[in-house]
DNA sequence: TTAACAAAAGGTGTATACACCTTACCCAAA
DNA sequence: TTTGGGTAAGGTGTATACACCTTTTGTTAA
């Protein structure tokens, strides 16, 4: 904020924790503290805890009075709903004016192609990350209304911490779809159209959605 | 937050300054200081900058170092982004898994539909205000996707203001529109049926933009 | 007369002390 | 032994003093 001090920015911290919810360094249920926090980041209270409004207001944590903050954890309704959302959100990314596909973008699309290649044959899950923090970025900047961008963006920070939970299990299922998606999404990008793309985007989120109930169904069997 | 005390709470405040904003006691440019919001309502600034931060977070203010915290002003482009969002969110309402339609739904349904009747004959932007923001709860009522019900409440209340300014230039016209739309809604409502709901909102919504996009393109001739 | 710079006023951002709440532990009584 | 209450520890919520930034205004030099 002052950028004539040394100060960590408060944005910088935001997006520090955020990924620790979602990379799992801190699962669902742990209690984080400001004061351990602030130590940590080398600042006070004061910013932490707006730091931490800022992730109650994601959905990511929720603070108790004399408690501590803890990670929310969603619940399998909640996380249906969110896909639910999120299939329907993704079809009105080529609907709603979207951006020009550039070059550039086509280009990035197979490079993410390929980073998901190197996936499939040695699996990491630091880098899996990256990619899909990548793809989603990548269709983000396609998405020409302001407002679907942003939920666009908020949910997919809502439950991205989902598929780590996911890819510990499973590896090499996951890194053989999001090598296909991958492959999709550069070829929707290659034709040029933001429709394709909205679509592709829409199918891959139901799939996700069905192995999620899927798996839902085998921890809680009727 | 502490029921033992007299403290206002954070969330009433946040309420309060909200309704201000959306009923242009606060209209959009408008500098809101800290301090003098903190005097108001006979608490320190550091629960007024909280409440300035979920502002922030639902898009109504913008906060400045050095300068202020300034209620915003939607462009038209973002006002047409939101709108198109919500007409598409507004289908979605039948769509995805609603709550039933009790009884008593139907008759405060009904009971807006006359309130409006009310609002024709004689015009009042209080109660004008006051019949919307009831419909609007009404409505997220039957919502049953969490995630839905949450950007539904998120883009109603970033848009709410907008029909305030109308609504001072054409009193009839917007009353004779409430009138329409509630008795739709109760119609959709007594036939039980949650998708003629979201296709009544969706299409009172594309109504809606109608009408910004002729009063911007009177106000902004090329 | 005008332009540029400095200083002061007043805002938000931050650090810190304190108030209140929750929890856990300990001790006493049944 | 068990159960109840009281107390202490440690958390978040709040109040307040201070640091830094922006804006405005006044003064000085060209």
């Amino acid at each position: 904020m002052y950028p004539n001090s040394d100060r960590v920015p408060a944005e910088s911290i935001f997006e520090k924790i955020r990924n620790r919810i979602c990379l799992l360094d801190y699962p669902p249920g742990t209690i984080l503290r400001e004061s351990t926090l602030a130590a940590e980041f080398g600042v006070s209270r004061t910013p932490i805890r707006s730091v931490i409004q800022q992730l109650a207001h994601a959905g990511l944590v929720e603070s108790k009075d004399g408690v501590g903050t803890l990670v929310t954890e969603l619940s399998f309704s909640e996380i249906r709903d969110i896909y639910c959302m999120r299939i329907k959100i993704a079809e009105c990314i080529g609907q709603m004016n979207p951006q020009k596909i550039d070059e550039k973008t086509k280009i990035t699309a197979h490079e993410l192609q390929q980073r998901a290649s190197l996936l499939t044959q040695q699996f990491n899950i630091v880098d899996y990350w990256l990619v899909n923090h990548d793809l989603h970025n990548l269709i983000a900047g396609i998405i020409g209304n302001s407002a679907l961008k942003q939920i666009w963006d908020h949910f997919y920070f809502l439950v991205a911490r989902i598929w780590y939970e996911f890819a510990r299990t499973d590896p090499e299922n996951i890194a053989d779809t999001l090598l296909s998606e991958t492959t999709e999404v550069a070829r929707a990008l290659d034709e040029d159209s933001a429709i394709a793309l909205g679509l592709v985007k829409s199918n891959y989120i139901s799939y996700g959605l069905a192995r999620l109930e899927k798996r839902y169904l085998e921890l809680n069997p009727k």
